[in-house]
DNA sequence: ACGAAGCCCTGCAAGC
DNA sequence: TGCTTGCAGGGCTTCG
């Protein structure tokens, strides 16, 4: 058996892993185990966001994988007595590794397929969870209030307007919050504000309806580029063909804070909003 | 009810 | 060189 090391994470160059980043690991992990049946699992350490459940071997073991599906940043990993769900926090990967190859420091979890393969959960910032779900994962705590899917029908310029009236919070804080929509973290939520032409600090519920229009596009087209390119952190994986991200390259504001505006060459502004790094151009984003 | 702040955690970089 | 300090950030939780 090949060390088939489908996403191996990298130290040192990391970066968060956002929407496009868990769509992009759950195509990659999808042909190598649905239809598998997990062998069994290793809980190595279970400290994480909450505490692994004590028995999640027990409950996953001898069971085939039948879906790998993704709500938000969660992965959900379907098998026939319950669903795994899995967040990969702020440093969180997924590696697919020969069962033979040994643990690093931050692996968590081992899950061991029946192909000989091992799934792999490495965290070291311990931000991220995997929890055991019975019944319809949709009405978990977690995942019942979430907002709809940047890529579904549900979301647009209209539904941005609507819900935004009358909320007085910065239209960037008003994005990121997964109850508005899910998946929007920092890096997306700098990006599609400048390419909506739309200052961060604007109050959301003064925003007109055709600026959400085009905020709404943004925030799909940001998107959905970052998964047909791999996604921000495929610089931190090395694939099956071993080829580096590169999309780092396309951001146009997020990290480029007091360089010039890749539109009108003004100096891009770097302020804290919600605690989070937000980089505009007082230019372009008005 | 809403929005802001706090907190969890480790790796890395900068400063002394 | 080796310490200390600050920063990064998703998102749940708590506070105002």
């Amino acid at each position: 058996m090949r060390a088939l090391t489908c996403f191996r994470s990298r130290i040192g160059e990391h970066t968060v892993p956002e929407l496009p980043e868990v769509e992009t690991t759950r195509r990659g992990l999808m042909p190598h185990l649905l239809g598998k049946t997990l062998r069994h699992i290793v809980v190595r350490n279970p400290r994480l966001r909450w505490p692994v459940p004590e028995d999640l071997g027990k409950r996953m073991s001898g069971q085939p994988v039948t879906g790998l599906e993704r709500r938000g940043k969660y992965l959900l990993l379907g098998l026939p007595k319950g669903t795994v769900m899995l967040h990969l926090g702020m440093s969180g990967s997924l590696s697919l590794v020969d069962s033979k190859i040994p643990p690093g420091k931050h692996d968590h979890i081992d899950m061991v397929l029946d192909s000989g393969l091992n799934l792999r959960f490495n965290d070291p910032r311990r931000f991220g969870a995997v929890l055991w779900v019975e019944g319809d994962p949709a009405e978990h705590a977690l995942l019942r209030h979430l907002g709809p899917e940047p890529l579904g029908e549900e979301f647009d310029g209209d539904y941005l307007y609507h819900i935004s009236r009358k909320r007085k919070q910065a239209v960037k804080s008003f994005l990121m919050d997964s109850q508005v929509v899910v998946g929007v973290g920092n890096i997306y939520a700098n990006e599609a504000l400048f390419m909506g032409g739309i200052r961060p600090g604007s109050q959301a519920g003064r925003i007109s309806r055709p600026r959400y229009g085009l905020l709404a596009q943004a925030v799909i087209k940001v998107l959905e580029s970052a998964i047909e390119q791999g996604g921000t952190t495929l610089r931190d994986f090395v694939g099956g063909d071993g080829r580096p991200g590169y999309f780092k390259q396309s951001l146009q504001v997020y990290g480029r804070g007091g360089l010039p505006c890749l539109n009108c060459g003004a100096a891009l502004k770097e302020i804290r909003l919600s605690n989070r790094s937000t980089v505009y151009c007082v230019q372009c984003q008005r």
